[in-house]
DNA sequence: TTGAATTTTGATAGCGCTATCAACTACGCT
DNA sequence: AGCGTAGTTGATAGCGCTATCAAAATTCAA
């Protein structure tokens, strides 16, 4: 026990020394074991007996105690950086995305370090994958990279967890987090058919996203439900940008007999949408209803601002970061590599964009 | 010389390293001076010759040395974070300026913490700013935040450094980075000009930044030296906000003589005009052009994209970092608190939202 | 009951950096 | 010359935590 020492730099001469910061000293001289026992009950290693590890826990509760990051980090020798890897140009939710992952990481002490990959090629994003693998302990993949086999089999083989954000399959060795996109598309097209339109026209996402195949299932799902026929020409293929929504909902609108609401795959297309039926002097939501998905900062920057699917993008980027230290800790350990896949709760988000068809 | 016990760990049997991190000492040996001098080097203290400065700088670029921040905050037993504190709603940067500051952050070992004030009183902002000047050593404040005289004010009494960005006025007390407002109206302006438009209508920013009026000044300016007289009609005030675009939009072309061209002072306004054009049967660019202001996102959404003026906001909140930091050295080697105003390049973006008016 | 295999615990030695203070330089001065 | 005084530099001692391995306590088989 070297109770001595410790007594001698508390009452002592100690120079310098920070605010109220308990350590994990503290911890230990109160617990009466060795600091090296907190600090393993703390990071939930396995060899600790119950009974001390029940002691400790409770002294670091009666204590308040947390522990310093940046000893934890520099003892550890292991800098935990966590990579967030983005591309840009479908990416509306970056800055959502960000701030979450920049919360989850400052709560955890952990660098956060960021990198664009546009324009790549596979050959270059699997050197990319290499590359970032050896300079971080763990990578954060949102779409649409988390649907590139190549970049995730690359990281997976480089041995450090991966995390996909809104991804909708569920990939085998990677985790994710994510919502119920086939639920949540599901929901809007009964919120759709609960205002009484039938006449309902569907714009999808791009094919290479697995959430864009989920979100239309769930709409097929919900106006099978219904007795409703989908008419395959009201739906139409887009590319989650504003640009092919305006294509898709031009088709829509040219048709003799138009549909009275279009629920399109995401909101930068359902912008679009709201643009062309103004163009052609129809009124949203009077003259059609528009819902978009995602609830990005479009959503509320059109007029009518939109109803559309809120995914809490923020909070899966911290808890993709939780997620991701766990697993970085289970691995220091030599335990296996877990898989987990974490759905959260969507919001079906009621705005001004949709209301009754006219004609019911 | 402690050179004996360095090579003794150099050659050594240490167990655990790193990777290929360069450490303080590495430097220090290379350039035949103490860690110690290194440190100083780094941090800008004075005390330091200017021949030995030079030469550590020197080895400190050779290895390619950047500090450890975990150690470092350890050691300084004093986490030299800076907070970025915004205010969500107008902020179509956030995205950006998070990518930059981030990039600032990491490069300079600083922990960021990020602050959202919405819905805030002037009391509540003033009591915020006291909370947050105790756990920061320093704060960015993207516009609106900056124009607050109650924050500012609180954050510089609290005596932490202050940088605002994209701030068009410069104010005493506190740094800014920006791009000049005044002058990049003006060669919007003339670029308008330039391609045959006198029948100029211009959108209002919100009244309370003063980029505001600086872009407004520029385009009277740009008008005053062609020779042409600004109707006063054809001037509508805007909140920077899409619904506020759209109504200043609506006044601008029910008047029996429309404008040519429509210079809005933000995009989401523009994007705005761009869509009360369409829904008057318009199409920009051939029956009217219509320019932003500051390329965000919403400029590359819309269709057609938006000529605007772009700012390197991700540059500018790198730098803001930088700034910061140098201020809070000085400020602990108990220096005087420097102000200065850094005013960073912007760039006229041409896009497909420009064409010659049709009765040239 | 005893010895080996196992689990649990603690002492030691840093991680990379900086605060502190002592030592060592120049200088200018009486 | 002798002695401050300011300006530079370095040695020392941690910051709070964890890797490592040895010691102690426990379990289990013989």
């Amino acid at each position: 026990m070297q109770t001595a020492p410790r007594r001698a730099r508390t009452s002592g001469s100690s120079t310098r020394r920070k605010g109220a910061a308990v350590t994990i000293h503290e911890v230990a001289e109160r617990a009466g074991v060795s600091p090296m026992t907190v600090s393993r009950v703390v990071n939930g290693n396995a060899n600790v007996r119950s009974a001390t590890r029940e002691l400790v826990m409770r002294t670091v509760r009666e204590l308040n105690y947390t522990p310093n990051a940046a000893a934890r980090s520099l003892a550890a020798a292991q800098g935990t950086r966590i990579a967030l890897i983005y591309t840009n140009p479908s990416s509306a939710y970056l800055s959502e995305l960000l701030v979450g992952a920049l919360d989850g990481a400052s709560k955890a002490a952990t660098q956060l370090v960021l990198d664009t990959w546009d324009h790549m090629t596979r050959a270059t994003e699997r050197a990319a994958a290499r590359k970032i693998a050896q300079s971080v302990a763990g990578v954060i993949l949102p779409p649409p990279l988390c649907e590139s086999k190549a970049v995730c089999s690359e990281l997976v083989a480089a041995g450090i967890p991966v995390v996909a954000i809104a991804s909708g399959r569920f990939q085998p060795d990677i985790s994710g987090v994510r919502i119920d996109d086939f639920r949540a598309a599901q929901e809007m097209t009964e919120h759709l058919l609960s205002h009484g339109h039938s006449r309902i026209a569907f714009i999808k996402g791009h094919p290479n996203q697995t959430a864009s195949g989920l979100r239309y299932e769930g709409f097929q799902a919900a106006m099978a439900t219904a007795g409703i026929p989908i008419d395959p020409t009201m739906v139409q293929q887009g590319f989650f940008t504003y640009r092919s929504g305006l294509e898709a909902t031009e088709k829509l609108l040219a048709r003799k007999k138009p549909p009275t609401a279009i629920f399109a795959s995401n909101d930068d297309m359902a912008a679009a949408a709201v643009s062309v039926a103004h163009r052609r002097g129809m009124d949203v939501p009077r003259d059609i209803s528009v819902v978009g998905f995602d609830d990005t900062p479009t959503a509320t920057t059109v007029w009518p601002e939109l109803t559309t699917i809120r995914q809490p993008i923020a909070a899966m980027a911290a808890s993709s970061i939780e997620l991701l230290l766990r697993s970085i800790r289970r691995r220091k350990d030599g335990e296996a590599r877990v898989v987990v896949d974490h759905v959260v709760a969507h919001l079906l988000v009621k705005r001004d964009s949709v209301a009754p068809p006219i004609s019911t």
